[in-house]
RNA sequence: GGCGCUAUGGUGCAACGGUUAGCACGCGGCCCUUUCAAGGCCGAAAUACGGGUUCGAUUCCCGUUAGCGCUACCA
């Protein structure tokens, strides 16, 4: 028999949500902050909301404020778009001092003078147990770790007197010593959690600068945030975001904790594991909608089999309840197949900004056939695209497809330019192609094949031999279409320059 | 250590008491193709373990194990 939780998380949120993504600038855009900012995204759109960018930059040691372009770079590429802001921690200081004075005021709050980390169990080094074991009498005996601040207790003359020694002062939260806190969680379900279990955490530093505790809190409120989703590794501390809505007097919003995005080897994903920033796979050669359907799918799903889901679905179908509770492996051989699937499947206009940007940075798109022909443009791209699978590989095929400017690569020489009967066949087939009346795939194949019959030759003899003639490689699109594609002109000079290289072996 | 979360093939998901446990990636094979891809077909591969509850558990409960998270005057 479980109560039904009396906070006031089950009122009808407001008409539309309101929702923010609030990375730190400790460093680039990675993966995790990625997903998470699309979640908000997806829900934002789909349920006609407002997505907010705050950026957390309350931590004046860790802080670059110089990748804050880098982070909002990243969004942009991701096509994540955002209402309001970005606003900037570091602009709002006084408005948590201030929050945080009314704390002390009213008792929530209360001023600790310990050294930082001092009564953790005496030894809080970052990451490292803080809690001791019981010596002596009983082995094996834990005692539980005081998590109560001894500064909570302290009366007005001793605080006064600390305070005219000049002892910093940091402002803790007076953390309940009975009973729970409880919140709805959108992804994990009801949440209830022993107050004893929650120490008197810091809301505002000694230095004045507030936590990260705090300043959620206050800005969450300030900005009406209605639904927070952030990953699950908030899970743990929002039982003390909890009590201070409640100790400011606020509404809790919805909080929706989605799972964290984890190395092959199943630890939180990192540098170690290779590229983690979105900007790596940018440049990759990802395209931004193959990246945002893998994305989306870590860690959420739309509850059948689908999972080509185009931006545009991921919006109509999705929803905080098929939000997965399991943290999620990267799988990059999965995002190369999504990135497959983009590239073949949209009609090919929507490619073709790629490719040219891809182009352009390699240097192969001035004066390049391609940048003066459209239309043959998306033809070659669209016969290049399924031998695809990053926007990069296109500039492989650039030269020989876009340009006249190519080699004939000595594996393909070697491999398809042995014959000795070739010159004098291609030459033929030269002066045959350059006298069709008509330039079609039929028609390219009938000359081609006809004089392989009239030679006694096998008509793959011609065929791979004149690929190599016409776009120096031996892995290409099949031979007729990309003679249509190149026209005649093209193929039946570029088969007469093949000859004298081709003679000279 | 404490507290919490999680647990379906190698990976991402589906099945929200009743299915021969489904899909996709990856892997292997075949077909198509005188190149290479793409595509099609086939295959190997999973309910962590142990107890319950139930006519019936992948599904609900408990325990174990494992992984992860939190336990900072980081966010």
């Amino acid at each position: 028999m479980v109560s039904i939780p009396k906070n006031n998380t089950l009122m009808a949120p407001p008409e539309k949500p309101r929702v923010r993504f609030a990375p730190s600038p400790t460093g680039y855009l990675h993966v995790g902050g990625a997903r998470t900012a699309l979640f908000n995204w997806l829900f934002a759109r789909r349920e006609g909301g407002t997505l907010l960018l705050r950026i957390e930059d309350t931590d004046v040691e860790r802080n670059r404020p110089e990748l804050v372009e880098g982070i909002l770079e990243g969004l942009k590429w991701l096509g994540i778009d955002w209402d309001e802001g970005p606003l900037f921690q570091s602009q709002r200081l006084e408005m948590y001092r201030a929050a945080a004075e009314r704390l002390l005021a009213s008792g929530a709050g209360f001023a600790c003078y310990c050294k930082p980390a001092a009564y953790a169990g005496g030894d809080a080094a970052p990451g490292g147990a803080a809690d001791y074991e019981g010596e002596g009498d009983d082995e094996g005996a834990k005692v539980k770790k005081n998590i109560a601040c001894p500064c909570r207790d302290l009366t007005e003359p001793e605080r006064a007197a600390k305070q005219r020694e000049g002892i910093p002062r940091a402002i803790r939260f007076r953390a309940p010593r009975t009973g729970a806190t409880t919140f709805e969680d959108a992804v994990f379900g009801p949440r209830e959690v022993q107050n004893v279990e929650i120490e008197d955490f810091v809301l505002l530093r000694s230095n004045g600068l507030p936590t990260y505790q705090l300043s959620v809190v206050v800005d969450d409120i300030d900005m009406r945030i209605t639904h927070v989703i952030r990953g699950a590794d908030h899970l743990s501390n929002t039982p003390k975001q909890v009590l201070l809505y409640q100790a400011l007097g606020a509404a809790t919003p919805v909080f929706a904790h989605v799972p964290l995005i984890l190395g092959p080897d199943r630890t939180r994903l990192s540098k170690r594991h290779g590229a983690t920033s979105v900007g790596s796979y940018a440049e990759e050669g990802f395209l931004p909608e193959a990246f945002r359907n893998f994305l989306a799918l870590l860690g959420w799903s739309p509850g059948g089999d689908s999972e080509f889901l185009r931006t545009s679905e991921l919006v109509a179908r999705f929803s905080l309840a098929g939000v997965s509770r399991t943290n999620a492996v990267f799988d990059r051989a999965k995002l190369e197949w999504f990135n497959t699937q983009y590239l073949q499947k949209p009609p090919v206009e929507e490619l073709l900004p790629y490719v040219e940007a891809e182009l352009r940075r390699a240097g192969l798109w001035e004066g390049s056939q391609a940048s003066r022909e459209g239309a043959w443009f998306a033809r070659a791209v669209d016969l290049i695209r399924p031998r695809t699978r990053l926007l990069t590989d296109f500039t492989g095929w650039a030269r020989a497809f876009f340009t006249e400017d190519f080699d004939f690569e000595a594996e393909a020489r070697a491999k398809f330019w042995k014959d000795e009967r070739l010159p004098a066949m291609l030459e033929k087939l030269a002066v045959a192609l350059d006298a069709l009346p008509d330039w079609n795939h039929d028609s390219c194949d009938a000359t081609l094949r006809g004089l392989a019959a009239a030679e006694g030759v096998k008509a793959g003899l011609l065929i791979n031999a004149t690929r190599v003639a016409i776009v120096g490689r031996a892995v290409a699109p099949p031979l007729f279409e990309t003679m249509v594609v190149l026209g005649k002109d093209r193929v039946v000079s570029r088969l007469r320059r093949a000859l004298p290289v081709l003679s000279s072996r």
